[in-house]
DNA sequence: TTTATTCGGGAACGACCATTCCCTATTATC
DNA sequence: GATAATAGGGAATGGTCGTTCCCGAATAAA
């Protein structure tokens, strides 16, 4: 079930939500119509639930990356880190989801909507905490603006999935090089 | 001519290329099926020239936004500060054409996609030229890497896009006051 | 063994899509 | 004034979409 809905994810990835047939998405979970008819209520369903399992997984995976600081400064720089390269290459092309839903959907779909927006509060928040983290930590000067920084990063995070599908390629290190300039 | 070309350029951008169907455009368009058909050869041409003529509308208007400036750093600042206004309220919701098409049809389509690198790429070496242009009137320091700032300054901008189109209030001070710091 | 029940598969259906074709005014040409 | 050419309008068409319905196999209950 997680499997199949995997497959779905990918394809709504690759070509968003109007462009992916329910024939497509039989194809690709290697299921029959009946069958995925009588897993999810309709094709709006499995779109909300890929959007819900891509956003649980991406979580963890941000998560994960700023364990790998050693302070709030170091976090952050590795979580801007994977957010290029999740931007690069097979997996820039495939795109982000969020983004993907912001820009198709958000406007003509309140559902999908609250949950981009959500999702980009819930990110904006836990980069705000870092930046804040840093700032106890004395790894990031106070008088940045913890709130203010982290909306402009959300939309570097953002812009970046976009110049990913687009392949214009990214070198992460000096990408972020530039970035954490922010934090002065 | 222009002007039902402007109107399908509306409708483009709110809902995208897949969800705006035939019968949308002629509805906004104001003209019969037929008529659409013979000025264009199919939707995609449609699409094609509406998105011809979007980026060089905005390319005139980020023309003028720099040109209120008093020196290379300056002019930045109004072109970032334009972009932000761009991304805000309805215009904002209503979206940016280069983003929607990169999202949605970079990967699929590659007439649409080399369309979309183009035009990037035309962003980005404009605002590295205003950076170097800083650097020579001595508002921006040399040690600025032009090329890495601008292509970060690319992915601000379109996250911007992204982010308005899901209705995030964006304030242009604060955030174009906090991207300014990249030029430092 | 017989009977219910579940579950995956796929044909069938109505709606809507992009596109084509043809008709009718209107304009230009002689 | 008659005729050719053009441009706009809209009905018709073939294909594909999302969705429903029903069938057959496998499993569980009796």
């Amino acid at each position: 079930m997680d499997i199949a809905l995997d497959r779905a994810l990918r394809v709504f990835r690759e070509r968003g939500y109007h462009a992916t047939s329910i024939g497509d998405l039989t194809a690709a979970m290697r299921l029959a119509t009946g069958s995925v008819y009588k897993a999810f209520r309709d094709k709006h369903a499995v779109f909300l639930a890929a959007f819900e399992r891509y956003v649980a997984l991406r979580q963890e995976q941000t998560r994960s990356a700023a364990a790998r600081g050693k302070n709030g400064r170091d976090r952050l720089r590795h979580v801007l880190l994977s957010y290029v390269e999740q931007s690069q290459g097979i997996e820039g092309r495939r795109g982000c989801l969020v983004v993907g839903s912001a820009v198709e959907l958000s406007a003509v779909d309140s559902v999908v909507g609250a949950r981009v927006n959500a999702q980009l509060k819930t990110n904006e928040n836990f980069i705000a905490g870092l930046i804040r983290e840093g700032q106890a930590d004395g790894s990031i000067p106070g008088h940045v603006d913890a709130d203010d920084t982290a909306r402009l990063m959300i939309c570097i995070t953002q812009g970046l999935r976009v110049v990913g599908k687009a392949r214009l390629p990214l070198d992460g290190k000096r990408l972020v090089g530039v970035a954490m300039k922010l934090l002065a």
